[in-house]
RNA sequence: GGGUUGUUAGCUCAGUUGGUUUAGAGCAUUACCUUGACAGGGUAGGGGUCACUGGUUCGACUCCAGUACAACCCA
């Protein structure tokens, strides 16, 4: 059945040719039936991204993942989608606006979000495109976004619900404020970076006093407007004495109390700090402690505001340069010192965040943690690697409220309602709103006109939580049908850095939604960085486009590529060398392939005893490495998994099977031998297909009669009968015998074509004889013969107490072989000396298990008659 | 500052209840093979006192404590 295939493999055809054929097949949709489902669901991307080298790993484990399961005989179903990523979407649509000359404030709420969803349609599918070169098995029919409109009912409901439920409040707070985007930010969102900066050591007069000051050290002299304490600890006996007094603020005269609190860290600057509860996290916690009053000295845009009193409308950090001359005219500038400090910024718009005290919608977290927390504990979910339960415990213990509104346009707007009076109303839609509105003011014509809704959308975030749920609900939410099959799903890939934006929360929307799991395993995969141990990011440009690597090295290869440096959770630092490795695997199964396929086969011959000892010695091996990767893949050793079934293709099945069965040049295989080889490849490419679905696919394709609509991914994952572990240990010895032929073919420059004859003087046990035809086929012995005694003149070699005898013409460089000989002979005695001490140790052998002791009996047995074999041919040579 | 995790070959990493011939893989490197599937190959080799110091144990890369260094998370 030779086929004319190509010399080489064309990986961008061929990925084409199959994807589509999966997608005419419509082999990626699920529907509900009696098959046990397998359900996953994609982190969803930001919408106007593109996809990057993360997306790239993190797919194709999910896709390992689905594929397997398919083939497993479950209903596979991976649910595509996107997120609007509120401040990221719409920071590019301001940018994009502004490179037209439009300003964001010179539009309607309503004019904008018609750009922005220009922008979203015009972006919006790009990744998910790019997804399919990978070869990603999505049901794409159920693609999702999270702002389409049943997501959105699916936000609005539950606000609404929780709001309804007591979970939701607003409250001033300390937020994170980004003065440029004009925004609250979760503390997620905020990136600290260490920076130089100084430390201004100010005094302060203590009030009834002409000469006695208090010195405060800040980073932040322009805040001492808004002072309205100095704080040392209680335990500092240097400032006793002032404990009750009050202090004068510089500049502005204002006397605010000393105040004493533990948390102020005597060795730190003065010991003495400064507190301004309007513009510092930590000094608002004092604050309320202390009952002290809160002055905001800053505008939204951080510009000083008419509390300041001074430097009203100046920047922030213009008035920092500012104020330093005047306290130093006021005479309360005592010194400054360089100092290191971290300074949070925003993720998006790279400007310093401003603490700052704000009305924002809140959400009570500490109880519904709780079952989320449980979950993870109990290993009701199950974490790999499991060390992150740790990072989750730590986040959940310490949970604080969330704060879910943004001063955005781009999302879910939050469905609350102002009257006139400041009273709210919370409703899904303006219309129950007014009903609500009407019975609470006792007004049954109250107009429309008198309901303001209120202007901030949610965080992004609140929509992503509901995901796992949210993408199985229809337009009507009683439908319930795939919602009640698919869900919980089972597994969930993504990156521990959203450990707490997503997975946590999700786990608490799944419990207080569903009552239960939104999945049972969450696989966290390391971040992919370059060889400097950098991020890969468009921003510095060390990121390989994805989709130039799948045109060079094939999307099986990059797969594969970056699978195979990949443990769970552990950061991968990507090198297109990776690939290379990838692309090389590929064209080694290529020519696996090409090897077999080009056999002439002849039903009259007999299959040869080499051959057949060779396949029963690899069914063997196969069954064990069927085993070994069900193994891996239950434990979520991915790389594992894939290493194994690279390892017996590579070596195993390509290096010496297909060596052993291989007809003499031009001639045809015994028909017997061949369809067992091809029965065996088969498994193989079953096996690799989750990893490299294309290539497995061709050439399965290739290897029979295939009827239209088959297909390797929806065949069964291949299962091993109980391996013959004894027969693939003999076999060990046979590759040990036949490297060490190589080996002295090598030194004493034999060619590979000629012909050898072999000796073969036993040890004590004896020396097993049933893979001779596979020792003479693979090292090109014309003659095998067992012998008592020692052979003259003939390159020699051990495996375990057996050694061998390869005459060949030219001198034997006695010399060199003493010296070799030697060695070994050192080596084992040493190894010798070891194995008796521990004999030797009668606490060893009364308490070390039995079979581990028969183990160390038996190195010492062995060792023993291997030096003994040593020392008399030493002494024969010498 | 608090927490978490790590430190094994030049590099990136395995090492799965402490014992499996005195530590394994891939890459890189060295030598040979312009072989009849495959040079994006093949064959054979070199390379490690498992960060350091103690402790537990008959036995420690593995468990415990401390030290150094690194990364990440939180403030």
């Amino acid at each position: 059945m030779t086929r004319e295939i190509p010399v080489k493999y064309d990986p961008t055809t061929i990925e084409d040719k199959w994807y589509s054929y999966w997608m005419e097949q419509n082999f990626f949709h699920s529907e509900p039936d009696e098959r046990e489902p397998y359900t996953i669901v994609i982190p969803p991307p930001n919408v106007t991204g593109v996809l990057h080298m993360g997306h790239m790993l993190n797919n194709t484990i999910q896709d390992v993942l689905v594929r397997r399961a398919r083939m497993l005989g479950k209903n596979g179903c991976w649910v595509p989608g996107t997120d609007h990523a509120s401040i990221a979407t719409e920071a590019k649509v301001v940018d994009k606006l502004l490179k037209e000359g439009i300003r964001k404030d010179s539009l309607t709420r309503d004019q904008f979000l018609e750009h922005a969803w220009e922008w979203t349609h015009k972006h919006g599918g790009i990744i998910l495109e790019q997804l399919k070169k990978l070869g990603a098995s999505c049901d794409w029919q159920r693609t999702a976004f999270t702002m389409d409109e049943i997501r959105s009912a699916s936000v609005i409901r539950t606000f609404v619900d929780l709001y309804n439920k007591g979970y939701v409040y607003r409250g001033v707070r300390m937020v994170n404020w980004d003065p440029a985007a004009k925004t609250a930010l979760s503390d997620e969102e905020v990136i600290y970076r260490e920076e130089q900066s100084k430390l201004y050591y100010v005094r302060y007069l203590v009030e009834g006093t002409t000469d006695q000051y208090i010195t405060v050290a800040t980073t932040r002299p322009e805040t001492i407007l808004g002072d309205t304490a100095v704080c040392v600890n209680p335990a500092d006996e240097r400032f006793t004495h002032l404990a009750g007094k009050r202090v004068l603020v510089p500049l502005v005269n204002r006397s605010v109390p000393v105040i004493q609190d533990e948390y102020v860290e005597m060795d730190f600057g003065t010991g003495c700090l400064k507190i301004t509860p309007a513009h510092d996290t930590n000094d608002y916690e004092i604050g309320i402690r202390h009952n002290l009053e809160v002055i905001d000295t800053f505008n939204d845009d951080g510009t000083l505001s008419e509390k300041a009193q001074l430097l009203v409308g100046v920047d922030r950090f213009e008035a920092r340069k500012l104020i330093i001359p005047m306290l130093e005219a006021a005479g309360n500038l005592v010194k400054i010192e360089d100092y290191n400090n971290k300074v949070g910024y925003s993720e998006r718009t790279h400007v310093p965040i401003e603490p700052k005290l704000s009305a924002q919608w809140f959400l009570r977290m500490t109880d519904l943690a709780k079952p989320a927390l449980e979950a993870v504990e109990s290993d009701t979910i199950r974490f790999y690697p499991a060390k992150f339960k740790n990072l989750y415990r730590h986040w959940m213990e310490n949970i604080k409220d969330w704060c879910i509104s943004r001063q955005l346009w781009w999302g879910h707007r939050i469905p609350v309602y102002y009257l006139s009076d400041g009273s709210f109303v919370v409703a899904e839609t303006e219309e129950k709103a007014m009903e609500l509105a009407r019975v609470k003011t006792g007004n049954p014509a109250l107009a429309f006109t008198a309901l303001r809704q209120d202007e901030d959308v949610l965080d992004t975030w609140a929509s992503s939580w509901l995901w796992p749920i949210s993408v199985f609900e229809k337009e009507d939410p009683a439908d319930t049908r795939d919602l009640d099959y698919y869900y919980p799903t089972n597994d969930l890939v993504t990156a521990p850095e959203i450990i707490f934006f997503w997975v946590a929360r999700m786990v608490i929307a799944g419990y207080e939604y569903k009552g239960t799991l939104p999945f049972r395993n969450v696989y966290f995969t390391g971040i992919v960085r370059d060889k400097l141990r950098r991020k890969m990011s468009k921003s510095l440009g060390n990121s390989p486009d994805p989709l130039d690597l799948i045109a060079k090295y094939g999307a099986d290869g990059v797969r594969v590529g970056m699978l195979l440096c990949s443990p769970a959770g552990n950061d991968i630092l990507f090198d297109e060398s990776l690939t290379d490795q990838g692309r090389g695997f590929l064209t080694k199964v290529w020519n696996s392939f090409r090897l077999i396929n080009g056999w002439e086969v002849d039903a009259s011959i007999p299959q040869p005893e080499h051959s057949r000892l060779g396949m029963e010695w690899f069914r063997a091996k196969l069954d064990e490495a069927i085993l070994l990767m069900d193994d891996h893949f239950e434990k979520y050793r991915l790389n594992d998994a894939l290493l194994t079934i690279h390892a017996t293709i590579r070596d195993e099945f390509s290096g010496w099977l297909l060596e052993i069965i291989k007809p003499a040049y031009q001639q045809p295989i015994d028909a017997k031998s061949h369809a067992e080889v091809i029965e065996v490849l088969d498994k193989l490419l079953k096996l690799l297909h989750p990893f490299m679905p294309f290539i497995s696919e061709e050439i399965w394709q290739l290897t029979g009669e295939r009827k239209a609509g088959e297909s390797i991914m929806m065949a069964s994952w291949p299962k091993a009968t109980a391996p013959d572990h004894e027969l693939s240990e003999k076999f060990e010895v046979v590759k040990e015998l036949v490297s060490g032929i190589r080996s002295i073919r090598k030194e004493k420059n034999i060619a590979s074509k000629e012909e050898i004859e072999l000796y073969i003087v036993p040890g004590e046990k004896g020396y097993v004889a049933e893979f001779n035809a596979i020792v003479e086929k693979l090292g090109n012995i014309s003659k095998l013969e067992v012998r008592a005694d020692e052979v003259e003149g003939a390159a020699n070699f051990m495996v375990k107490a057996t050694a061998f005898y390869i005459p060949f013409a030219g001198n034997v460089d006695v010399a060199a072989e003493i010296l070799r000989m030697e060695e070994e002979l050192a080596y084992n005695k040493g190894f010798l000396e070891t194995v008796v001490k521990k004999l030797g140790n009668e606490k060893f052998v009364g308490s070390a298990p039995a079979k581990v002791v028969e183990i160390e009996r038996k190195k010492q047995a062995d060792a023993e008659e291997k030096i003994k074999i040593l020392e008399e041919r030493l002494a024969a040579l010498k």
